[in-house]
RNA sequence: GAUUUCGUAGCUCAGUCGGCUAGAGCACUUGACUUUUAAUCAAGGGGUCCUGGGUUCGAAUCCCAGCGGAAUCACCA
C-alpha cells in the first residue's frame, strides 16, 4: 500500500515530536546497541527490601506503556518482553539546573507512549509498596508514529482481580494487527509460548529416540499422501505446473526405503479448502515414520511422546484442562476399533454390510450422502456424525475400512480393515498413524481405487504416484507411520477454541484499503 | 457455501419512535502538581456514522445492493 492514508491528529502530533526531537540533536532512531542487565519480571520477582545493593545499577529497555506526570516527577511503566515494571523519573535526577529540556520538552512532551526508551537506575520500593526503577538515565531508542489502543488495567482492591479498562478484543483488529495485539495484550502471548515449547519438547523427545529431523519438498509434482484439494501453482523455467504439498507422507516413505530408519518432519501443509476456527489454509503437521515398527507399537510411542509434552509445559502435570474437562495424557489410552465404536453410540453393527446397506443407515440416521460415496467414505460419514464428538478423553480409534486408507497396510488378522488408529481428544481427531503399506502391488491397486473414486467424482482422491511405486517395489521395511496436527494439539494444550489463536498471522481476506 | 448478526473519534462504546451543530470515558493539546498507579484538577481540539443507491421535508437510525468482521452449520486436519 503506496498511497499515504489520511493522518490522524495524533499521527500529525508525534510526526511533529519526532521533528522537534530532531531539531534539538535528539536522533529517534539511533543505530546504537542499548545494552539492558536486567528484565522487567526478574526485578520484580527478585529485588528484596533488605538486599537492595544488588540493584543499584539496572538497564531495562522497552515501550514507555503508561505515564503519569506529577509536577517535576513522572511515573511511567516500562514494558519489556517479560512484563512491566514501574519508573521514577524526577527532574532533577536527569537534567541539570540550567537547562531541564531533557524533561520539561522531551520526557514531557515529545515522548509519547509506546516509544521505545531505555533506562539506567536503582530499584527502589515506593511509598505505594510498587518495586520501582529510580531512573537516572533516559534515553529514546525508537519513536512510535502511530498510538496504540490503551488498554489500562486495576487491581479491585475487595476481589483482588485484575480488571481491564477498554480492552483491545476485536479478532479482526487483532489478527491483522498482531503486533498490537500482544503488545497491550499480554495475556495472549502465553499461547505462543507454549506453542514453541510444545514443538521444542516434540523435537526434543524424537531426538532423544535417535530418529533424524529431515525436510522434504513443499513444491510436489504430484499431490499425495491425503485426501485433500491443492493449491495449484506454476514454475516458470521448467514450465510445469506444481502442488503445494497436501502431505509429505509419500516423500517420507522414500527415505525409509532409502534406509533411515526414522525420519520425521515438522512443517506446513497447504490445502486448498473451507476455513474456519479450526482450520486454516496453511497448518503445521508433524509426521513421523519409523522402521520395523507397526502401529501397536506406535499407540505406546504416542501416548509416551503426548504425555512427555504435556508434563514439559504444565510443571509435569499431565492434565491439562479443556473447557470442563480434565484431559489426561497421560496413557494408557483408550482402544476402540472403528465398527465397536459406531455400535457403542448408535447400537447398529456396520461391520458385515454393504455399500446399500449403509445408505440405509445414514438415511436412518439423517446423514447426508452422495453418489460418490464409496463404502468406507459412508462409515466415516456415521462416525464422524455420531461417535467422533464423544471422545473426549484421548481415545485411539483403530482398524479403519481399507476403502478409507488407500496407504496403510492391511490388517493382519481382520479382513476387510487396515492397520490404522487415530488419536481423538476433545472430540476432534489429532493423530493418524498406520502400519505402512510396504506391498508395492497392493499399493498400485489401492492407488487404482482411488482412480475410480475420481471418476466418481470424490474431489479429494489420491493420484497415481509411479516413482512412489518405484521406491516401494525396490522395498520398504515393514514401518509404521504417525501425522499429529500441531495447531489443534496447541490448541488443546493451551485452552484455545480457535486455530486463530495459535497461530501469529492466521489466514484473512486482503485488507480493504 | 448457507443462516443470523454487527460496522459511530486513535481505543472501548452510547445514540430511544427517523427530528437542534452526533455524544461519553480513555487517548491527544495547553496549564497546575517532587512517591503516583484506571493519578488528580482546569480548559481545549478531534468524525467519510463501512461504501453506493433509495424512501423522506429530514437518515447514524428505515429499505436495497456491495465490502468487511463475528457466531452457528456443512466439508477438510
Amino acid at each position: 500500500m503506496h498511497h499515504l492514508h489520511h493522518l490522524s491528529e495524533q499521527e500529525i502530533i508525534r510526526r511533529e515530536h519526532l521533528q522537534e526531537l530532531r531539531n534539538l540533536g535528539i536522533d529517534p532512531y539511533p543505530a546504537a546497541a542499548f545494552n539492558v542487565n536486567a528484565t522487567a519480571e526478574a526485578i520484580k520477582q527478585e529485588f528484596v527490601d533488605e538486599a537492595p545493593e544488588a540493584f543499584q545499577d539496572v538497564a531495562l529497555a522497552g515501550r514507555l506503556m503508561v505515564v503519569r506526570e506529577k509536577g517535576k516527577v513522572t511515573f511511567g511503566e516500562l514494558q519489556d518482553s517479560s512484563g512491566r515494571i514501574q519508573l521514577y523519573i524526577s527532574r532533577s535526577d536527569i537534567t541539570t539546573e540550567d537547562n531541564t529540556d531533557l524533561y520539561d520538552v522531551v520526557l514531557k512532551r515529545l515522548i509519547d507512549f509506546g516509544d521505545y526508551i531505555g533506562v539506567r537506575g536503582f530499584v527502589f520500593r515506593t511509598r505505594m509498596g510498587e518495586i520501582t526503577i529510580h531512573v537516572k538515565e533516559l534515553v529514546l531508542l525508537s519513536k512510535s508514529l502511530r498510538p496504540l489502543p490503551v488498554v489500562k488495567t486495576r487491581v479491585n482492591e475487595a476481589s483482588g482481580e485484575t480488571e481491564t479498562y477498554d480492552a483491545f478484543l476485536d479478532p479482526e483488529q487483532r489478527h491483522r494487527q498482531r503486533y498490537v495485539d500482544l503488545t497491550v495484550n499480554p495475556q495472549f502471548r502465553a499461547t505462543f509460548m507454549t506453542r514453541s515449547r510444545i514443538i521444542s519438547a516434540m523435537r526434543r523427545f524424537f531426538d532423544g529416540k535417535g530418529w533424524m529431523e529431515v525436510e522434504t519438498p513443499i513444491l510436489q509434482p504430484i499431490h499425495g499422501g491425503a485426501a485433500a484439494r491443492p493449491f495449484k501453482t506454476h514454475h516458470n523455467t521448467l514450465d510445469m505446473e506444481l502442488y503445494m504439498r497436501i502431505a509429505n507422507e509419500l516423500y517420507l516413505k522414500r527415505l525409509i526405503v532409502a534406509g533411515f530408519d526414522g525420519v520425521y518432519e515438522i512443517g506446513k501443509m497447504f490445502r486448498n479448502e473451507g476455513m474456519d476456527r479450526t482450520h486454516n489454509p496453511e497448518f503445521t503437521s508433524m509426521e513421523i515414520y519409523v522402521a520395523y515398527k507397526d502401529y501397536d507399537w506406535m499407540m505406546n510411542m504416542v501416548e509416551e511422546c503426548l504425555e512427555y509434552i504435556a508434563c514439559e509445559i504444565n510443571q509435569g502435570n499431565p492434565v491439562i484442562a479443556f473447557d470442563q474437562h480434565e484431559i489426561n495424557y497421560a496413557g494408557p489410552y483408550r482402544r476402540l476399533s472403528m465398527y465397536d465404536s459406531i455400535k457403542e453410540y448408535t447400537g447398529i453393527d456396520v461391520s458385515e454390510m454393504d455399500e446399500a446397506q449403509l445408505l440405509e443407515v445414514c438415511k436412518k440416521l439423517h446423514i447426508e450422502t452422495d453418489k460418490s460415496m464409496g463404502r468406507g467414505k459412508l462409515i466415516d460419514e456415521i462416525f464422524g456424525a455420531k461417535v467422533e464428538k464423544n471422545l473426549i478423553q484421548p481415545t485411539y480409534i483403530i482398524d479403519y475400512p481399507v476403502e478409507m486408507s488407500p496407504l496403510a497396510k492391511k490388517h493382519r488378522s481382520k479382513a476387510g480393515l487396515v492397520e490404522r488408529f487415530e488419536l481423538f481428544v476433545n472430540g476432534k481427531e489429532v493423530a493418524n498413524a498406520y502400519s505402512e503399506l510396504n506391498d508395492p502391488i497392493d499399493q498400485r491397486e489401492r492407488f487404482e481405487e482411488q482412480l475410480l473414486l475420481a471418476a466418481r467424482g470424490d474431489a479429494e482422491a489420491m493420484a497415481m504416484d509411479e516413482d512412489f511405486l518405484r521406491a516401494l517395489e525396490y522395498g520398504m521395511p515393514p514401518t509404521s507411520g504417525l501425522g499429529i496436527g500441531i495447531d489443534r494439539l496447541t490448541m488443546y494444550m493451551t485452552g484455545q477454541h480457535t486455530i486463530q489463536e495459535v497461530l501469529f498471522f492466521p489466514q484473512m481476506r486482503a485488507e480493504k484499503s
